[in-house]
DNA sequence: GTCTATAACGCGATAGAC
DNA sequence: GTCTATCGCGTTATAGAC
């Protein structure tokens, strides 16, 4: 019976924790009181504080766990043995993948990170940025050595706008909508290796 | 006298919604406290209220003055006889231009469009961003029936695909930087046109 | 685990003196 | 045009009953 206890309140907290992840990406964070959350829930915002020590832990839980989940999958693509263009393409199928399932973190990470991240507490946030950065000039970099990209590209810009093009569409694509997230990656892949002038 | 006055009030005014875009763009507007604004003027919050009804007011006047200017460069663009071709890329660098010469107006309208435009007062943000649309899908039909643009592409994703590549770049350019704005634009539009891929 | 009640504080905005 | 002083309200968070 402790256990199920156990599992009751952690269900809880998840759920709690998904119903802050909608209105966090849905108004902003700064923008949604504990009171929309503790209404959308159900319950009187007193009652939050049972489960959470303030709004600013919840975001926090919110955003170190799906950046774990996240960087796990990068790191498999990394440590792959596909040739440079294959794991490139991964990398961009991936970001999709994770539009598709975890919009809402999604959104709040690239809404608020760059707020957040000025305090302490979310410094991991920053690090991340830099994690992930390396990640994608390290595939680049290998896509020009390998001849698979054109060697006249600037890596930095090229990785600036690959990043900025996969997660922004955060702001438009919605699951179980027209387009598959399988879909929205083959256009924009089209779109990114070989453009969109007439050959 | 009285029309120096006049000048000076106006000069104040404009110098005052500079520093207020500053902070709307840097922190967003919520997180913005009028406080903070009259801080960095120099004077109490209170004063602030002798210029300006109300901090919806300043951002509304930020945005609505923006936006009409941008309008206006879309407009030249559209009524030009340059071949399709051309007038995409002419709207491609006229973007990166707003994003060097007004990117705090720029970052806040990226960032608090879709929440302030719930609102009756900035409805006329929605009008602009679906006459927006309507500019690029032009752009877009006119550069595929002309065969300047490939023929298998989807329209609708194209144009969100560019849109939202060409705005987001506001999230890290910062004028005189290492790059210029025509720089920044060169290398997008080389990797728009033709893509990453060695040819 | 939730509710009642409220503390402590920051916010946008106002009125009137200078 | 700015300052002093303050109002009224919404917000996060707490304490203790149930």
């Amino acid at each position: 019976m402790s256990a199920q206890t156990r599992t009751e309140g952690t269900d809880r907290r998840r759920e709690l924790l998904s119903i802050a992840a909608e209105l966090f990406a849905d108004k902003g964070f700064k923008n949604t009181t504990v009171r929309d959350i503790a209404d959308a829930a159900g319950i009187l915002s007193g009652s939050l504080y049972h489960h959470f020590d303030s709004k600013e832990s919840m975001v926090d839980e919110i955003l170190s766990s799906f950046q774990a989940e996240l960087f796990a999958a990068y790191d498999e693509v990394l440590r792959s043995d596909d040739d440079a263009r294959t794991k490139i393409e991964r990398a961009v199928r991936l970001s999709f993948e994770a539009i598709d399932r975890r919009r809402h973190e999604v959104a709040i990470f690239q809404n608020e990170a760059d707020f957040l991240g000025q305090q302490e507490r979310f410094a991991y946030l920053a690090e991340r940025n830099a994690e992930s950065r390396a990640v994608w000039i390290t595939l680049l970099d290998d896509g020009v050595r390998s001849g698979a990209l054109r060697a006249d590209l600037d890596i930095e810009l090229t990785y600036r706008f690959i990043r900025d093009t996969v997660w922004v569409a955060v702001r438009w694509y919605r699951p179980g909508g027209k387009l598959s997230h399988t879909a929205v990656a083959d256009q924009y892949l089209t779109i990114l290796l070989d453009g969109i002038a007439h050959a």
